[in-house]
DNA sequence: CGTACCTTTGAATCCCTTCAAAGGTGGTGG
DNA sequence: CCACCACCTTTGAAGGGATTCAAAGGTACG
């Protein structure tokens, strides 16, 4: 793939990781997508696009972590889910050719991928292993969303913190500290389990102060997973 | 397809309907799905499958509505989509070899059709427009999941209730009278609002004397959809 | 070293749930 | 055809979890 330098050249590095959507390609798929991918350094804070924005491609996370989410009433933000290293995203409006219904910004400095829709719809089209991995991503980011939806509907503020304490343990894995390899400010938690950043930091104290957790500003370490499971009522 | 008569043999009788997946498929392979399709009548409280059952095959519904519900704490149903006629159903966990995430409940005297996991996973992969034509379904599907999910997460059960009526209203249409073509109980409708029966009656009664809607039972008929947008503050 | 942003704590308020109880409706079987 | 039972609907009242507003303290970064 192309990695733009500072002075506006090109690079060619790394091919993607083997566990994305793209090993499913053919030989020669892979070597014309190497070609035509363009990718590039963002900063955290970086949008890549908009909600409502027209999309002309996909994206690809080859490092860093990407927020999805949705702008509600007030302007306050719901995260829909993460995008990290190997993880495509921006490919159900390409498809379903809406505009984007989510916003798409770097929380991690990232080295984020664009392949543009016509590249990515002829592997659609010519590759049928490829389009079946495709369907299976987003088969398990709707398996995932109906969780979501009875967890927000059912669950108390307590319960949907403790659980997501546990999926981002799960989703990002821990340092050797074991705290969780993933930052987020309170208002971005907030966001996540949907609630106000106060419920947050009151409810991160008194996780704290029950030992389940450990916490030194934005890195949280998980001290009792059993407790919160139990707390989360997970089956 | 095959449906079931009463004495337990077959009649050989219409054939799928044109906007649905199946649609997609070749003259060849339509006529073995026809085949290889065994249909059956089903009555309102009908359970096809339970959440956590295997899946053997996808369903279509022929005729009917079917309620699609995740079971939460305490037994509390929340409903993730209905199916109606022309839309398939079943087809997340069989495609992802998962157990079924949900438990699907007839709850208008039904004809649903049974497909075999094998030959529909054959169809799939040997044909790509039907795997693309899937895809599309289950990217709908996650576009209104992830809709619902700010919806459930930033608005208040008046906002979520004044949205379900008109969403409903677009997925089941309306009679000559203009009552929405779907019945679902005071329970139902707070499992799909996401809140409790009591909190539905009030607002229901509220909806009505502010002139939004009318009620006759379990028929309900938008009088105002401006006013009721509104008040959901659709964009 | 100052500014912008994030975190924390307190207090008031409220939307919604829960519990309880009564009234209504529909369908089934005698 | 009517009675009875199961289920659904409605209303009231109390209680609580969570939000909102406000204000102060902390932290990071240019």
């Amino acid at each position: 793939m192309r990695v733009k330098t500072n002075n506006n050249t090109f690079d060619y590095t790394d091919y993607f990781s083997p566990s994305s959507v793209f090993a499913h390609l053919t030989k020669d798929q892979k070597d014309i997508l190497n070609y035509e991918t363009v990718c590039q350094f963002m900063k955290t804070g970086t949008v890549i696009y908009k909600e409502r924005s027209k999309m002309s491609g996909v994206y690809y996370v080859n490092k860093g972590i990407v927020k999805m989410y949705k702008t509600g009433i007030n302007g306050k933000e719901k995260i829909i889910r993460f995008a990290q290293e190997g993880d495509i995203f921006g490919f159900r409006s390409v498809l379903s050719k809406e505009k984007a219904d989510t916003t798409a910004k770097v929380i991690e400095n990232a080295n984020i991928c664009f392949i543009n829709t016509n590249v990515f719809n002829n592997f659609m089209k010519i590759n049928n292993n490829f389009s079946l991995e495709v369907l299976k991503v987003s088969l398990k980011e709707l398996g995932d969303a109906n969780k979501f939806i009875i967890d927000i509907a059912q669950k108390t503020v307590r319960e949907r913190l403790a659980e997501v304490l546990l999926v981002l343990r799960d989703t990002f894995d821990v340092d050797e500290q074991r705290f969780l390899k993933v930052y987020l400010t309170r208002e971005e938690l907030g966001n996540l389990v949907g609630t106000a950043t106060e419920s947050i930091i009151r409810l991160l104290s008194e996780f704290k102060q029950d030992k389940y957790i450990e916490l030194n500003g934005r890195k949280i370490k998980i001290l009792k997973a059993e407790s919160l499971k139990k707390l989360a009522k997970i089956k």
